[in-house]
DNA sequence: GGCAATAGTTAACGACCACTAACGTGACCA
DNA sequence: TGGTCACGTTAGTGGTCGTTAACTATTGCC
């Protein structure tokens, strides 16, 4: 039995394995996980794993490195091929929120595991989260210039915090059925830019900041 | 050197172990911490452990059974204490605003380390938060009657990934300084009940509240 | 003083787990 | 045909970790 096409996997050995490690890792955490489990998600049992990957550390470095590269480079996409601040701003939402309702168990794993990385695989994907929030950050103060960058970070923040929210939210079932996806993407692009037009309000324009 | 009275600790020898396990819980995931470690935090080494608790799984446990219930609590004595329902809805966000500023390690274990839980107490938990979040939709769908049961639900989750962003957003010095907890507390404030806000405008039914 | 309770200690045990070693096997190819 | 390489397998190993056992010290009570 070689390879044939295997049941839904797009692409290599590798990647399914990626796959299932992320989707393990991001319900049971890294350390909730063995890598008997992972073969068994793909069919191969325990040790095989090691003919594609260096050890089990290595998986998660590869799946968090991989998702901030891809966030920041798709966040400069789009700051680059906006037409003004605005348009970016929208454009930022609505690419972190397809992120966030494809990619569930990556955006778990993103902010959630990353302390269990090697001092510089951390360091890598720690540079790469601060280069995307640093984006954001210009591009609402573009759009809200009365917000001070320590508010405005904060606000960044928070709106990751509130489109991540979304894989959380699949525990259990309900009486009345939760949105679709589409449904879903569209709420949460409004309460994100709900959110950012709040912060803006009432804010002193000049800001000699209020902190404390 | 018996105890004296131990350097930080307000109650007894458990809450100090609680905190100990909350805190190290956070940070490190349940998985990621040994009773070793636990114990060296509060000064006994390793099984001693034991004298005050069942096992590891009991303080995880005794943590979250504890939080989700405080919260439950405190969010159904807002509501009463609360003139009417836009009053109730500040009320809660701003306590929850609190918990999440003051009980950060808690608050990052509430929705991280629910599923290492015993079925018994997995259930009593959900079933805390649950009708803690059903609490937070009646208020919410009476402030804003146009929002739909499964779509106010879906913005009370988000919310609360808002609220609960905040400690995550501890990790790296800045080269200007984070707003202070009180700023802080106000920033979060504002951002949340402009989500609020922006999920009902554009929802098409009865709602005429005048402000906005 | 005797005695029980409380709160620790160290030593050890058993399970689990990441990883390695040694081996097997089919595909491709000169 | 025979060699090599990619990709598995099972068995084993060393280390870690939760938990228990056995023992000790301090404290308050009669």
């Amino acid at each position: 039995m070689p390879s044939s096409t295997t049941d839904k996997s797009a692409g290599s050995r590798r990647d399914q394995i990626l796959r299932e490690a992320a989707r393990l890792f991001a319900s049971r955490g890294f350390h909730g996980v063995g890598v008997d489990e992972i073969g068994a998600a793909v069919g191969i049992s325990g040790p095989g794993l090691y003919r594609h990957f260096a050890g089990k550390d290595a998986m998660l470095a590869e799946l968090l490195v991989g998702i901030s590269g891809r966030l920041l480079a798709e966040g400069k996409r789009r700051k680059a091929e906006a037409e003004d601040a605005h348009s970016a701003l929208e454009s930022l939402v609505r690419g972190h929120i397809d992120f966030a309702l494809d990619d569930r168990p990556l955006i778990t794993l993103h902010d959630r595991e990353l302390d269990r990385l090697r001092e510089s695989d951390r360091k890598l994907v720690r540079q790469l989260q601060r280069q995307y929030v640093e984006l954001w950050v210009e591009v609402v103060r573009e759009v809200y210039p009365g917000l001070a960058e320590p508010e405005a970070r904060a606000c960044v923040h928070a709106v990751f915090g509130l489109i991540n929210s979304t894989p959380h939210s699949t525990s259990a079932p309900r009486s009345t059925p939760a949105p679709g996806r589409t449904a879903m993407a569209f709420l949460l692009h409004r309460l994100a830019l709900g959110a950012f037009g709040a912060a803006a309000d009432g804010q002193p324009s000049r800001h000699d900041h209020p902190f404390e």
